[in-house]
DNA sequence: ACTGATTTGAGGTGCGCACCTCAGAAAATG
DNA sequence: CATTTTCTGAGGTGCGCACCTCAAATCAGT
């Protein structure tokens, strides 16, 4: 049978208030009263009933995913697990809503999080590039008791601050290692196509990329990242006037998380050799193309997951529970036709 | 704010009582209360707090893992994967044993299975080949109301059984299709090594592995299965007369989930040309082999998420809830030195 | 030893629900 | 119609804990 707080107060010899007061980090208890009470709860083993507990709070949880205004195949991916998670959570009274912003406008997403109150919301997770701005709303979020996670992009700021999403230096280093054991060695040159370099993600895609590539595949030479903005026409011009001035094009990379329209124009922009394409993320269109054969292989990062580890980081802070670290690993996986 | 069987009530112009027999499906409430009961439910969205349904039950959840009494590396990360889970599950109050059986011994499993009491276990996870016996045992625990799941091996049985576990066959061409792109597409034989292709795993994984090869890489030649029957003495004996006699070997697959003991003695036998190797499952002996660049690719599922994704589901069904079909599809998962 | 501050005990209330009892109302039966 | 049978309402209790109040006990400083 599990032990109760009532067996936590008679095996310390003191009483259920003392027990709550302890266990609720309250004020006005003796060191050694403290000490006792640990003890007892060590030696019972004690663990505190959650279920209980949230019910008597009457506790429920409230966060907020802060995601990027524009976005494609990924974002709805992103926001439609948003909305799968808060079904499979609503029964531990946790809910998630979306607030979109404009991923460019550091100003926009401070003000933003300067307005959110500690009232109604418990915590965010913010997908955002770095930026000062950003760095310092999140500080003063700390301050004010809400907790936040960088989601997917930007980095870690301070120790209230977890990072949900992939090693992205890993992750370009395993796009470079594939395309270098897919490429049979035939030499040629290597597009890489990203939305723009200034993202610290992106750059750090690339350096792995690279140094794969240039270590162990010398047959390969990786040209400049050609940017496209996210702008359809740029993105045309761009690739169709890469692949006119280089005949010998072994194989295309895009860093990005939305690859559709790169890789449309791409493989429309394709020469008589096939080359070997990797792309991020599981979307429809690259799902499709990675079954069709015109992707080699897909570098994802489980949105689900993303989207839960999230919420179970934010929820564990706000419980100052420890987090299960292995089960919050978000890990690289390498898509191919044969494992979808 | 959520809706409380006290809103059902009141909207249904009925008592709480009567809310609370609907609710559980007691007896001795007309078809027509039932509706309006219902009706209400529907219109205020109610959902039952979980939570607070679980704590007025005093309901807590003692699953078992049915594991094989022999393994190595895998297995135990599976039993070391269960105590954290039992950490994390804690606070839900979710607890589960291991058990662990003579996987060749369909009688004995059926025994175990026989003895377990309704009133202490609400589930098992059971990890062993398909046989009649373990059927059978598994219908009667149905009747008995303790839901199974298959784990990892073995196969669904009823509606009552889902399966934990990955797709062997798209585990196996997986394999085909990597060891068919790290080749080079130099000529050469592949050697298959499996603990026993009695299994329906081993014959799956395999005719996945050729499906793929024979179709696609035909310099590839796959040699049939070498068995080794968990067996140090014979492992040594049929690997190493296999490389003697083929002197082109282009590849190794091991599909068994403990690769340990097969990889040491093929990667002893090794001849002048170092031949693609991929295994199964991620353990300290195949990370530190892939690290090193003795083995090119894991093909692994995360034994992590099988066990969470097995009580997830055990508990699911005690609740009779639906689960989320989503988290609960175990991935396979390609490791390479790059994203380990 | 007296005062004031700090620490502790005892007790209550409620979170949302499950489960129980018993009496009274409604419906079905003869 | 009276009588059974089937429904329904009202009420209570407890799950384990959080949070609150108030009084009593212990402690410190002087």
């Amino acid at each position: 049978m599990r032990s109760t707080t009532k067996d936590v107060a008679l095996a310390a010899g003191v009483s259920l208030a003392t027990v709550d007061r302890v266990l609720n980090d309250r004020t006005g208890v003796r060191h050694a009263t403290v000490d006792r009470v640990n003890k007892a709860i060590e030696k019972l083993g004690f663990t505190r009933n959650l279920v209980a507990a949230n019910l008597a709070r009457g506790k429920s949880y409230r966060f907020v995913f802060l995601l990027p205004r524009t976005g494609d195949q990924f974002l709805e991916g992103l926001i439609s697990r948003i909305a799968e998670a808060n079904l499979a959570f609503a029964g531990e009274m946790v809910h998630a809503d979306v607030l979109r912003i404009h991923e460019s406008d550091p100003h926009q997403i401070a003000n933003l999080l300067g307005t959110l109150d500690h009232d109604l919301i418990d915590g965010v997770a913010i997908m955002a590039p770095e930026s000062p701005q950003v760095r310092d709303a999140k500080a003063r979020l700390a301050e004010r008791g809400i907790d936040t996670v960088s989601f997917i992009a930007g980095q870690i700021t301070s120790a209230h601050d977890d990072f949900v999403g992939i090693d992205n230096h890993a992750a370009g280093a395993t796009a470079g290692r594939l395309m270098g054991r897919f490429s049979d060695r035939a030499a040629g040159k290597v597009l890489v196509i990203a939305e723009t370099m200034l993202a610290r993600d992106s750059l750090e895609r690339r350096l792995g990329f690279d140094e794969v590539v240039n270590a162990d595949y010398p047959h390969l030479s990786v040209l400049p990242s050609l940017e496209t903005y996210g702008d359809r026409e740029r993105t045309k011009r761009v690739i169709r006037t890469s692949f006119a001035s280089h005949g010998d094009i072994a194989g295309v990379y895009i860093l990005g998380s939305e690859a559709r329209l790169p890789l449309e124009i791409a493989l429309g922009a394709a020469t008589s050799r096939k080359p070997v394409v990797i792309a991020h993320e599981r979307t429809p269109f690259t799902e499709a193309a990675l079954q069709s054969g015109q992707i080699d292989a897909l570098i994802t990062q489980d949105p689900g997951h993303l989207v839960r580890s999230a919420i179970r980081i934010l929820r564990a802070r706000k419980d100052r529970r420890e987090i299960l670290s292995s089960q919050e690993k978000i890990r690289i996986e390498i898509l191919i036709r044969e494992n979808i």
